[in-house]
Parts: structure tokens; C-alpha cells; sequence
DNA sequence: CAACGTTCTGCAAAGGATTTCAGACTCATC
DNA sequence: GATGAGTCTGAAATCCTTTGCAGAACGTTG
């Protein structure tokens, strides 16, 4: 019933050989042979069998794509990144999450290795050595996160924070509260790195005020303790647990900007959502996507050359609502 | 390098047809075979080439799932629920985002068809006809809308409509107000239909105070419209729209619930991080996705008999913070 | 006109698993 | 002890495409 190379053979008068050559080699074939088979694939509609040309090549036209909670508003706008750029190039994404569950991870990875080219890992939670364990299996791009010379798509927030810092500062702010995510979050290690720098750099203090889930529970945990630390102004891991803040703010009563600024990272939808709206760190999500599967498109061709394949994308400062002057000031 | 199937055999001292046999007939071999042949394959760890089997049997172990807006943080839900049943049951998932653009979605399904077992179609924005058509191509099951006989899981929010204009009328409203979704929006006609015989034997009014796209926008857009109605409760077509009421009114300088109440549906993660929370009809996301799967092995083992499979579930009134008596009560 | 070089096409093998069919073997029964 | 049924196993064909190799056709040149 399915239309085989053979159908078209027989159609455009030549043998397999020469329709599957016109097909992917079509420099190799005369140009009127080349136009009677294209006649003839299109006209019997004509479409190569994965499976059989996977079985010989050894490829899938395939890549896998990880993330560790769909949910959390900032993977979709990656995934959404990887798909275009996979489409681009003619291949489909397996997707995979895995609902946080780190020991998970190496599992996924293994099972989708052997059904897919390459795979873009996203913001790993497992460990350095199974990292590398890994990616030495399977073609991995990181996102994310950096490990050796693994290829890894990161955003640097140095810039960006530096802007936060300046317009923090410039409201009047001195006192500046941190609130952290997983400490094995190579994010969050980095936010942290370039938040001491600049801020001991322009002469302002910094609180690391509370380590929490990266999640808007963990902004309403780390809310008093927040205040507790009077600080004006409070910098949070991600939006959601700047949402976190917000809303538990909001239930003590405490007027946003006012009485603290909030700003977080990543500009997920709902940042502009609420009231104020987030002033926040705005991450390229999309672009970030696509550079990942640039980069494994790169290291499944060359496997060998692409070790050092890297790529920093900048992130960008979103001022809204939610930073102001404090009352003092 | 890889570890194939006769590789196994000779480790185990028999035939390749006994170790395929063995993996996936095993009453047809025995025990102690079996047991040989396990072993063996567990010792080289073996996994069957995907592409080979699915050459000789045209199957591909792997499922489609196509949604109109991954950012839309209803669909996340659902394609974990896709995920986990369909892992269970050893396919994988190919993800496809239309990004809203219904032109797009009979392409998609078509391209995505020949690499896949079955696809599932989410909230399909394309017309009748397409969907009958790519119906017949490949099997599929739909979420959200019902044409014809093509499987399908949908979500009856009669009962809870029916709850919660019952909250709302104990809460002492009588003139509701209705923000529309899209009209081809099968949910939408759904909903509507609900609430207006609902308020019709409960006799109170209801406004149809506006027709908006389903998101954040939309809501805002609408929020002006609705209280120039004069209503005292506002039902929206779904938690995006609510939010952006929510703000508009918020930014109006409203008071929520005391000036006007605001109901939504999905219970999208969003819906109680707002303050005040929003009550809202939650939808069962990813019991939908599972049962989207479900039926569509169901479908793809016995082609035939599956045409009236149907599923539907029972979403369920959420009272949150968004909803309480007017002021005038 | 013959020899040679190019360019294009076809044959056939290969890739790994499944499955039909037939053969081997065991055991029980007559 | 031979025949029959019944249970397991193996050989070989098959799925569809790609690709190395060899041959055919054509044009060019001596």
C-alpha cells in the first residue's frame, strides 16, 4: 500500500539506485533524469521510509530534548527554540521531562540515546560524572550548564546584572537581599558569582538572605525572612520565586515597590502578568533552543572537532513595576 | 560496535529467531532457553535496533503530539500526562507546536504521521474537514473538540459550571457576565452552553459581555467592556483571560472580590500565585493526556472497532480568593 | 576509426530484526 | 516398538533504502 522507491523506479523508467541518488545525491544524476524522477516522486507522493534508511545510514533524523519540568514557564519558550531550528534542518524532537527527578536524568538520557542523533540536555540536575558519562555515549549539548568540554549553550548574566545592580543603586537602594536557588545550580551559582562582584564593586551591600526550591513556594518561604533582613531591595533565583515574594508581600500588606523592589530572572509570561508587573532579568529562552541545536547539528557532523563548541548568549535587564525607590530615600 | 541480535545468539548458543522470540514471544520458548537468552542479553546489554524493527513491522513505536501553543501554560499539564502513559506503555512522544497557526496544523499532522504510530491532536484549531481527512491518513485521537466519530477525550464542565453558579448565586450575584474565547473554539461553545441553561434554571441574567483571543491580552482588552455591563461576577473563558481581567481591574483601582467577582477555567499554575487567587473550573490536564493515550493504543491495536471510543472527564470547581459576595449584598 | 576518459546508471549486498514454514525432538499411547 | 500429537527451534525470506562496484553510453582525441 505505502509507496516505495521501487513505485517511483517504476514510474520514472530508471532503477532504485538512481531514484534514491536523484533524491540525495541529485548532483550525481543527469539533470532530465533528475526531473523524471521529481515528476514521479511527487506525482505518486513519494516519501523515503525512516526506518529503512535509518536501518543503513545508522542516523535517525532524530534529536531528543530534556527538561526537567515542563511546567516551570521557562522551559516551554526553549522548547519552542529546538523545534524550529530541528524543523529547519528536517528533524523532529523527542521530547522528555523529567519532572525534576534528578536520578532520573542519566536514565532518559541512555534510553533516548539510542533513538535519536544527538540530544539537547537542559539545565542537568545530575552530576558532573554522570554529565560526562553520558555525553560520551551519545552527542550532547548542555543548556544551561557547563561541564569540561562538553558543548553547552549558557546566557551570561554578568551584563545583566551589572544593569540591575546600576538601576537598583540609582533608586536610592544600599541594601540588597539575595534569594537563592539550588545550590547545585550552575545558574544559580553564577547569578550569585556576578551579583558579589558588582555589588562589592559599586560599594553596596549584599544579603544572602535564604536558599530555596526554585519555585513560587519557595519565594513565599523566603519572604519574611526577607523582611527580616531589611533590606529595600531583593533580587530572587527566577520569577517564580520572585512571585513567590510578591504574593507573600502582598499578604502582609507591604506596598510593591514601596516598601521593597523585586526583580527576578528569566521573564517568564507571568512576569508582566501581575501587579506590578515583575521587573526582571529576561533570558533569550528561543534563542537559546536554536543555538543548542546548532551546536549539535555541528558535533554530530563532526564529532571530533566540536569539543570546544560554545556559545554565551547575553541576557537583557526588563525594568517594570515591581522596582522603585524606597520609602527613605 | 553495536550489540545486535545475533550477537545475543551466540552468546546464548541458539538462533536469532529463538532470542527475538524470547523477547517478545516468550511463551513460545522454553524456560530454560529463556533464561539463557535473557541472561545474554543482559550480560552484552542488548536493545533491539528500533529502525529494523519497525521496518519489518511498520510500526514505529513512537506517538505524535501536536498543541497549539506550548507557552499557553494549560498545555504543559496535558503533555506530561501524554508522556508518562505513553512511556509506560514503551513509546515515545514526538512533540509538535503549531504555534497557533491553524494552517499550519493539517501539514504537521501529515508530516508528523509517517513517523509515528498515532498522533494525538490537541485543542485543534483546523476545520472540520481537514480534521476528517487527516483523521482517515492516520489514526488520531483528539483533545478538546469532538467531530464526528474520531476519537476523542474531552472535558464536560457541565457539573462543574452548574457548582459553580451555585457559588456564585450563594454568594448572592445575579447579573454574571461571560468572556468569550474564539467561537470555533469547541470548549468555548461548550461552556457557553453550559452557563446559559444553567442561568436559565437558576434565573439569574447573563451578560455575554465579549468575544477575545485566549490569552492575557484578551482579558485586559475585555475588562473595560465588563463593567460597563454592570455585573457583579464575571465568568472568563479561561485563566488567562481571568488574569488579565484581574489586572485591568486591578490597575482600575478595584477592589477583588468586593467590587466584582472573577472566575476562570483551567487552574493553569498561575491561577493561585495572583492575589487574591483566582477560583477557577480546574481541568484534569494531565489525566486528559493520559487518557489521550490511552485510547489512541486502543485505536491503533484494533483500527475497526475503536470509532465510538470516547472518553470524558469531570472537571471540578476550585473556590479561591477571586470570588466572594458584592458589595451591595 | 580506435582507444581512452567521463559521466551516468544498474546490480547486488548490506543493515538488523521479525515471522513463516518446516523440521527435530519429546512424550504418550496403542 | 511404531505412530501420532504436540512442543520448540532454526533456516530463510522479508521489510526499504543506500552505496560500492562495475558496466554502458557517450564524447573526445590521436
Amino acid at each position: 500500500m505505502p509507496v516505495t522507491i521501487k513505485d517511483v523506479a517504476r514510474a520514472a523508467g530508471v532503477s532504485p539506485s538512481t531514484v534514491s541518488r536523484a533524491l540525495s545525491t541529485p548532483g550525481l544524476v543527469q539533470a532530465a533524469t533528475r526531473e523524471r524522477v521529481r515528476r514521479a516522486v511527487a506525482e505518486l507522493g513519494y516519501h523515503p521510509n525512516r526506518a529503512a534508511r535509518g536501518l543503513i545510514t545508522g542516523r535517525t533524523g532524530n534529536i531528543g530534548l530534556i527538561v526537567p519540568d515542563l511546567t516551570n514557564p521557562f522551559f516551554p519558550g526553549v522548547v519552542k527554540g529546538v523545534q524550529e531550528r530541528a524543523r529547519e534542518s528536517d528533524y523532529s524532537v523527542f521530547l522528555a521531562d523529567t519532572d525534576e527527578r534528578a536520578p532520573l536524568e542519566a536514565d532518559l538520557v541512555r534510553a533516548l540515546g539510542k533513538q535519536v542523533d544527538g540530544i539537547v540536555l537542559c539545565s542537568p540536575r545530575m552530576s558532573e560524572a554522570e554529565v560526562r558519562s553520558v555525553a560520551g555515549e551519545t552527542p550532547i549539548v548542555m543548556l544551561n550548564r557547563r561541564v569540561g568540554r562538553i558543548p553547552a549553550v549558557t546566557i551570561d548574566n554578568g551584563e545583566a546584572i551589572r544593569q540591575a545592580v546600576a538601576h537598583l543603586v540609582a533608586l536610592g537602594h544600599h541594601r540588597l537581599g539575595y534569594v537563592a536557588g539550588p545550590r547545585v545550580s550552575w545558574s544559580n551559582r553564577e547569578r550569585l558569582r556576578a551579583l558579589r562582584s558588582t555589588t562589592a564593586a559599586t560599594g553596596v551591600e549584599l544579603l544572602e538572605v535564604a536558599t530555596v526550591v526554585p519555585q513560587f513556594s519557595g519565594g513565599v518561604a523566603a519572604a519574611d525572612l526577607v523582611l527580616a533582613a531589611g533590606v529595600t531591595a531583593v533580587v530572587a533565583y527566577n520569577d517564580l520565586v520572585a512571585l513567590g515574594l510578591l504574593n507573600r508581600f502582598a499578604a502582609r500588606g507591604l506596598a510593591i515597590p514601596g516598601d521593597i523592589s523585586v526583580l527576578g530572572f528569566d521573564d517568564i509570561v507571568f512576569a508582566e502578568m501581575v501587579n506590578p508587573a515583575l521587573t526582571t532579568v529576561a533570558q533569550p529562552k528561543e534563542a537559546a533552543g536554536r543555538a543548542g541545536v546548532e551546536l549539535l547539528l555541528h558535533l554530530m557532523e563532526e564529532p571530533d572537532r566540536a569539543g570546544t563548541a560554545r556559545r554565551d548568549l547575553t541576557a537583557q535587564l526588563l525594568v517594570r513595576g515591581s522596582t522603585g525607590p524606597p520609602r527613605t530615600a
